[in-house]
DNA sequence: ATCGCGGTTGCGGATATCCACAATGTCCTT
DNA sequence: AAGGACATTGTGGATATCCGCAACCGCGAT
């Protein structure tokens, strides 16, 4: 799976190479940015499974790319890199959401191990959010109407409650209670409940 | 609420009392240990509504007793206090699932304002839990045959093929089916579905 | 042995849901 | 004006669900 890749963004050239070339030796795929700026141009990150990132960096900082990305929908486990952090800053970044922060120098496989536990969270999550749009998608099928219908439906409100309320007849509720299942895909309304309910995004 | 409480844990005296001063002087309500053994004999960690909890610690340690009240149940959110911390300690700290992780010396206003935010996400949590623990104790009530019937009930199984699957008649599973959101407290299967999916523990 | 609990079933009726077939009207686009 | 998406309604029948009333059975406890 592409999303495999590991993404390395690090503007110090022997670094940078040295963690492409322990990623490879080990198996996996690893694509070498050397700045911020670079990755983002690229339009690839989606294709990311993880990314190592150096904090400092010329230019966009590690962590303003960090930002950049959460702001722009991509919930990628990132591995922070860094030659002279602190603590405030490691608990400011796993604070954030980073997945990890790593110092260095870097213990080689601990790096490889922490990245590995990266991608699993990563695709964990994808599958999780890929059925998440896929409601989505189908939630957009629906037509106003259908929205209100299935609102109610949700509610546990009997057709006959439902026609009443939206002052239609029962038979036009069971028509758009009909579509409602068809479009989300399911065939009655206990699915739909628990594709709705576990849609809801996670709180904590 | 008695979970307001902030409960403070190390065995420097100076810096405990310290602590205890900074909170009660803004009004919060703080109750001081001296040790870890001391807090668990003391058995009222269920109503500390956060812990700033000493790393190092004669006896047990802050990230032992931390790992005890999680293996114990109890998810309240702690802060770690720490003289000589670094990064991957902190990193680690938070990763298993530490609130914060604070160096001495602190500022003032930013523990308080970190612990302030540790009640909060505490408020957040200890009412899902309590809805959660609502739903379990009534799960518990359900005898072993409802739970094979829910379960049905829930995969959007009709009464006529739960009762064929269990080798029972149609009316008896309609009697559980009564039963079943009798003492779930629900009225119709979608409710039923809703609040077990959104039971679940989160992922991530 | 008597009692209570849980599982089981039957009967019969009131409701509710599901659906195929058919149709009308509105609004908007081509 | 023709075509299409959407909301609406009717008829009528097949299914499914919900419930009160009544009862039987096995098992463990008193």
């Amino acid at each position: 799976m592409s999303t495999n890749q590991i993404f390395i963004v690090d503007d110090d050239d022997a670094i940078r190479d040295a963690l492409g070339w322990l990623f490879r030796s080990r198996g996996h795929v690893a694509r070498l940015w050397s700045s911020a700026e670079a990755l983002i141009a690229g339009g690839e990150i989606g294709r990311c499974g993880c990314l190592l990132l150096d904090i400092r960096m010329d230019g966009m900082s590690g962590l303003e790319l960090f930002e950049w990305l959460r702001e722009n929908g991509h919930d990628i486990p990132v591995i922070f890199l860094t030659g002279h952090g602190d603590v405030p800053m490691a608990v400011a970044a796993l604070k954030k959401g980073a997945f990890d922060f790593v110092e260095k120098p870097f213990n080689d496989n601990e790096l490889v191990d922490r990245a590995l536990a990266a991608l699993d969270i990563h695709h964990q999550r994808s599958s999780r959010q890929a059925a998440a749009r896929e409601v989505d998608e189908r939630l957009a099928q629906l037509t106003s109407r259908e929205l209100e219908v299935m609102e109610r439906v949700l509610a546990g409100q009997m057709n006959k409650v439902i026609a009443m309320d939206l002052g239609v007849t029962m038979r036009t509720v069971e028509v758009h209670r009909a579509r409602i299942f068809d479009k989300m895909g399911v065939r009655s309304a206990v699915e739909l409940a628990q594709l709705l309910t576990a849609r809801t995004p996670k709180p904590d």
